[in-house]
DNA sequence: TTCTCCATGTAAGTAGTTACATGATTGG
DNA sequence: CCAATCATGTAACTACTTACATGGAGAA
């Protein structure tokens, strides 16, 4: 027992998923990062090849070189180390904090120094961005059903519950607005027709 | 003009954001980020103090030195260029990033790994972990409401917008489990009565 | 007197991003 | 031949957290 999970951070988990999901490289797997895990979490590539070093160290992966061409490149697969690794991970019951840091509200949490006119445009800006995600996120909603169908039910889950709470965002910003356009009514903005 | 208000980052905007809404000392800022604005940005006071210095040297905040008894403490005001500058940071049509970098929602997205019990333990503390903030949230309702008497409503709807997602989450996790529980009805869990 | 809260600040460490460097392959 | 994509990696920087240091004031 050399106890190789060791020292994991959570972007080495990830990695180590997406390699268990069919990610076989660092490139790979930064691209299916962005068709569905980017919406509640981000990888960059200066992370995830360090990461895979770490994870063959430890022997929770074994990657070997795969030349396609001459172009070089290196296959990973996840060893049943790796397996037990991340279910563990999974098991563990730690504490699950979460952490927003979203521009989109912080700003909007100070919209009352500015005025009406203003504090409508910031709110519909963060409603546009809301309809495009909930947009964004259907339209790699085929493909999340793609991977149901083969065994994993859960990217289908995690990208249900992005399409639910950008839409709950957007009903609560619907129903706040009429407040302010009744209030600034009076100030005749120009665009409302 | 000196561009005293370039180079600000949104941490920087976050304390002038208190101090206009009243928090005069880095400590009152603390915690009255930890009374509102927490679910979904945070600050260190690592991050504050520094930053009240870098307001002040550009002439967004003033402070001056008061005495509370023989206690330090340093009690800071917006000016008009500060006002200006957190306005004009409102007003400016940035692209604005979402971005959850959420562990619930990433061991949820690997969930697949585990074997029905624990996958339904674990949608069943993401579920907890919701219910929580859903009522810490109501919990500090009632300040919000007393501050949105006095004039800043949006600290309120922000407060809304945090209790409508978990809400949703919590909506979609119910709708998911059935089949989870259906599934894996036939291990025969002990502990369901 | 001791505990908790008020209050300010720094040093060291961790985590993450951006920008860059390199080079092969494919398709127009 | 040029652009886009595939593919791997590093260096430098930025951002943020944790842990610590300091000390006054009020309450038990």
């Amino acid at each position: 027992m050399t106890d190789s999970s060791a020292g994991l951070a959570s972007p080495d988990y990830l990695v180590l998923g997406m390699v268990r999901l069919g990610a076989r490289s660092g490139y790979e797997i930064k691209r299916m990062v962005e068709l569905s895990l980017r919406f509640f979490w981000t990888i960059s590539p200066a992370q995830i090849y360090p990461s895979l070093e770490r994870l063959e160290r430890s022997g929770l992966v074994v990657g070997r070189p795969e030349a396609l061409g001459r172009r070089r490149r290196r296959a990973f697969a996840i060893t049943s180390a790796g397996e037990a690794t991340l279910q563990a991970w999974l098991r563990k019951p730690e504490p699950i904090p979460f952490e927003l840091r979203d521009l989109g509200l912080l700003k909007l949490f100070f919209a009352d120094a500015l005025d009406k006119r203003d504090a409508l445009a910031l709110l519909r800006a963060i409603e546009r961005r809301s309809r495009e995600r909930v947009a964004a996120l259907q339209a790699i909603e085929p493909a999340a059903l793609a991977t149901e169908a083969q065994g994993a039910a859960y990217p289908l889950l995690t990208l249900q519950l992005g399409i639910a709470f950008h839409r709950a965002m957007l009903e609560v910003c619907r129903e706040f607005e009429p407040k302010l356009s009744a209030e600034s009514a009076g100030l005749r903005t120009d665009a409302t027709g």
